[in-house]
DNA sequence: GCTGAAAGCGAAGCGTG
DNA sequence: CACGCTTCGCTTTCAGC
C-alpha cells in the first residue's frame, strides 16, 4: 500500500469506469501493474464496488431526511437488522450511522412524500427497543458523493 | 422513463460495471436498447457519473464525523464555497447537507485523527457567518452505499 | 453486424532487497 | 531467490456506430 495505490483509489473514487491504460498514463506505471495493484486492491476490500450515482431526486423521490433514534436494547445488531428490513414503498434507507453523543444512531431515508415517513416512523416506534426519534428535514444537498451543487 | 428504465438505475446503483448485455438480459431488452436508455439516462443527469467505493478506514482515515452548524449571512451559498474550501491534509468533507429545523447544515468529514477535527473547526469558526458547532462522532457505520455492515 | 478499444491472461526479461 | 514492474502478444468481451 504506496503513494501509487492511494493515487488509483482517489482516481477511481472520483470517475469509476477509468480504464487501466488511462489510470497507468496517469500514474506513470503501466497497464498490467494497474490491473495488478487493482485487483489487488478489489480483493482486500480497499476498494468495496463500484456504484453508478443516481439523482433519484429527478424521479418521484425528492425528500431526503435524517431521523435520529434513541434505543435501549441487548443487541444493537439485532435492532438495527430490524430497522433495515423495513421496506419503503418508494423509497429507501440510504444509511445508518451508529453515533456517540444523544443519539444513538441515524438514519438518512429518501422517500417520495411524507406521508412514506410518516409510516416508516409508525413502523419504527412498534419496536419496543426504539423509545424516541427526531425527523430533520434536508433542504438542499449541496456536496455528496464528491458531487457540488455550487 | 419508464419502469424499465428505474430497473436499469437500480441495477446500475448496485453493480456500477455492469456491461450493457447483461442488464439487457436482466430487463429482457436487446443490447443497443439498453446502450440508447444508459446514453439518455447520461445525458439528462439522472446518472450523475460512477464511482469506486473506497473503504478509506482500511487506510489510515479511521474517524468520521457530524459537523452541525449555525450560520447567519446573506448568501448561503457563499458561505458554503468557503466551508468546502477549507482543505483537509488526511481527509475529506464527505458531505454537506442544507438542513430544517435547529441547524442550518450538516458536514460529514472523514479524517486520520481528532486533531485534524480540531484543526478543521478552528477553521470553521474563523468565518463571521458561523456562530455555533456541534460535532458527533460516527462509532460505526452499519449501512451506506447499499453496503450493510451486519 | 462490424470495428476499435479495453479487459484479462500468460510468458519472458529486468532490477532491487 | 522473491518480488514487483515492464514489454509483448493473444483471446474474449464490450462499446459505439
Amino acid at each position: 500500500m504506496d503513494e501509487i495505490d492511494v493515487q488509483i483509489l482517489k482516481l477511481l473514487e472520483r470517475t469509476g469506469r477509468l480504464s487501466h491504460e488511462e489510470i497507468g498514463k496517469l500514474v506513470h506505471i503501466s497497464r498490467p501493474a494497474v490491473h495488478q495493484r487493482v485487483a489487488k486492491l478489489e480483493k482486500n476490500g480497499v476498494i468495496k464496488g463500484y456504484r453508478a450515482i443516481i439523482d433519484w431526486r429527478m424521479l418521484e423521490q425528492k425528500i431526503q431526511v435524517f431521523i435520529f433514534v434513541k434505543v435501549k436494547c441487548q443487541s444493537f445488531q439485532q435492532i438495527t437488522a430490524k430497522i433495515l428490513n423495513i421496506t419503503l414503498e418508494n423509497g429507501a434507507i440510504l444509511e445508518c450511522q451508529r453515533l456517540a453523543g444523544e443519539w444513538c444512531m441515524v438514519l438518512k431515508v429518501r422517500v417520495s412524500s411524507p406521508d412514506d415517513i410518516t409510516r416508516f416512523l409508525d413502523e419504527l416506534v412498534t419496536f419496543s427497543e426504539v423509545y424516541e426519534t427526531s425527523t430533520t428535514f434536508i433542504l438542499s444537498t449541496l456536496h455528496e458523493n464528491g458531487f457540488s451543487e455550487l
